[in-house]
RNA sequence: GGCCCCAUGGUCAAGUGGUUAAGACACCACCCUUUCACGGUGGUAACGGGGGUUCGAAUCCCCCUGGGGUCACCA
């Protein structure tokens, strides 16, 4: 039997990291197996539902190299795949429940009793937030069905029969058993005529010949009503896998609105590149044993497999995300990362300054290259090769000052003034000559020289650096650094 | 509160009865570098507690504690 698995987002807001982690190790594990992944649109709950958000769905899944065997933008064999377009069936199913007697239309009001159980009187217990109170399941057959022909408004429930306990089995978890008076009887169709997840989910999954349903520990609790949903129907439910909760720094359930967790679109925007995304994610809540951790999309195909996820909630650390998006980052063939630029600054509206042609990015990039996470964290990395005004820090103000470095300065200005040739080599002999004619080497040397041209006193290889920058600016920028400490020199007296 | 899940360094984690308890991120130190970053080397740091089982427990069982999830006519 080949593997079939899907991943059934509903479409009530961005894709946030916790899902496409679910939906990876689903990919994973389908391409691991060589069976299908599928996506499938859960949009029962039209108040809910976020236009534009199955095409973010898409998109974001295009970008991170994920791909799809059937699914609700591409059809397939066993559609549709947009829940909503398959009310019909399940009304048809809750019918036949309906007709079993396993089923009852239950007239009582919509229970605002949502709430959990007041911790200030001490817990009662859930209160009749479960199942139907107003008697509504021993109601005579031809007494239900008078009241619906007569257009009450009724939602219909599942009979939650007593037996012995139901066990779920979880690949991951092993067998997990839930006691049957504990489920009560819950809503399958509600009264505006949609179904509840817990039937709509099983019922999809079995039409859709889902063989393994790999999804978040949260619905581990949910797992037992949709084994009676199985049962009450004769069918052979799937097999189930709950991953461990992906927890923020709090160890809480990772929330959409996660200060530190984007959504998807937004690494998207900020110039990430989508493996680094899939390769942490991949790595939170599966091991592949050995010591390596870095993997392309193929290599981790080839090793996924259930047996190797764990159970213990894994929180998304930021810091180890970031190093891995540099990792990739870094990786990246220069003409790619000057891509990913082009794009950033298109996405920030920035005006890249006329000398920054291809080849003139491609020398900045690889300058810093090596410390970004993102393209967008180029443009600061870089701004003292793109903004027109330097902002000269407080130590490097500090050394500015110190009579040496004006000396300098002013001497490596005059040696520039007297030779228009601008380029690494040139500078570098000039930096010599000058340090030959002072007397001046080193740390003394330099340091005047990298504070007047880029208002740091750090930052990479000076003289590619200042290649970088065109002749005008550079001279430019030492003359304000000499007005600085004779400014000061003025008011020093 | 009921039910359920989980428990190795700050974080991700290897480990499946006998190990000096891996590795990675972060952190610290040193080296490289005229600076910063990268890189390299080294270091600090863990089996939540208590009972068992066993010749021997991080590994098996029980209890406690702690954390989390879930209790909707949301998915």
């Amino acid at each position: 039997m080949t593997v079939r698995v899907r991943f059934a987002p509903s479409p009530t807001g961005h894709l946030h990291i916790g899902g496409v982690r679910t939906a990876l190790f689903n990919f994973l594990y389908a391409r691991h197996t060589g069976g299908k992944f599928i996506l499938r649109l859960e949009d029962t709950d039209a108040d809910r539902n976020v236009p534009g958000a199955e095409q973010a769905f898409v998109d974001a899944f295009h970008w991170l190299g994920l791909t799809w065997d059937e699914g609700f933008d591409i059809g397939g064999p066993y559609g549709p795949y947009r829940c909503s377009e398959r009310v019909a069936i399940y009304r048809s199913h809750a019918d036949q429940l309906l007709a079993a007697g396993r089923a009852y239309a239950c007239f009582c009001p919509q229970s605002d009793a949502k709430e959990t159980p007041s911790e200030e009187e001490g817990g009662e217990g859930p209160a009749g937030a479960m199942g139907c109170s107003g008697g509504c399941a021993s109601l005579a057959a031809d007494e239900a069905l008078r009241r619906i022909r007569a257009g009450e408004p009724h939602a219909i429930r599942f009979r939650a029969p007593s037996g012995p306990p139901i066990v779920v089995r979880d690949i991951i978890r092993g067998e997990i058993a839930f006691e049957r008076d504990d489920l009560r009887d819950f809503v399958i169709i509600k009264r505006d005529g949609m179904p509840t997840y817990n039937f709509q989910v099983a019922i999809d999954d079995h039409l859709m010949a889902i063989t393994h349903v790999i999804r978040g520990e949260e619905h581990l609790s949910n797992t037992p009503r949709q084994l009676l949903v199985y049962e009450a129907f004769g069918w052979q439910p799937p097999q189930f896998a709950h991953l461990p909760i992906v927890l923020d720094e709090s160890r809480k359930k990772l929330s959409k609105r996660d200060p530190n967790v984007l959504p998807v679109s937004a690494y998207r925007e900020r110039g990430y590149v989508p493996q680094a995304i899939v390769n942490f994610l991949a790595l939170l809540g599966w091991s592949p044993g050995g010591e390596e951790e870095i993997f392309s999309l193929e290599a981790l195909c080839e090793r996924f497999d259930l047996d190797r996820v764990g159970r213990a909630g894994a929180v998304f650390d930021l810091a180890k995300f970031q190093w891995m998006a540099n990792q990739y980052f870094k990786a990246l063939a220069p003409h790619e990362a000057v891509r990913l630029i082009r794009e950033q600054a298109g996405v920030l509206g920035y005006r890249l300054p006329p000398y920054a042609d291809d080849s003139w990015l491609e020398r900045a990039v690889s300058l810093v290259q090596d410390g970004l996470t993102c393209a967008r964290d180029f443009f600061s990395a870089a701004s003292v090769w793109l903004e027109p005004e330097v902002a000269y820090d407080e130590e490097a103000r500090a050394l500015l000052e110190t009579e040496g470095a004006h000396r300098v300065i002013e001497a490596y200005l005059s040696a520039c003034e007297q030779d228009p040739v601008w380029d690494e080599a040139a500078n570098r002999a000039r930096t010599q000559a000058v340090g030959r004619a002072l007397g001046v080497k080193g740390k003394d040397l330099f340091m005047p020289i990298r504070a007047a041209l880029t208002g740091q006193l750090h930052g990479p290889d000076l003289q590619k650096s200042m290649a970088l920058l065109p002749r005008e600016i550079a001279m430019e920028r030492m003359r304000r650094a000499l007005a600085l400490s004779e400014a000061r020199d003025h008011q020093g007296r």
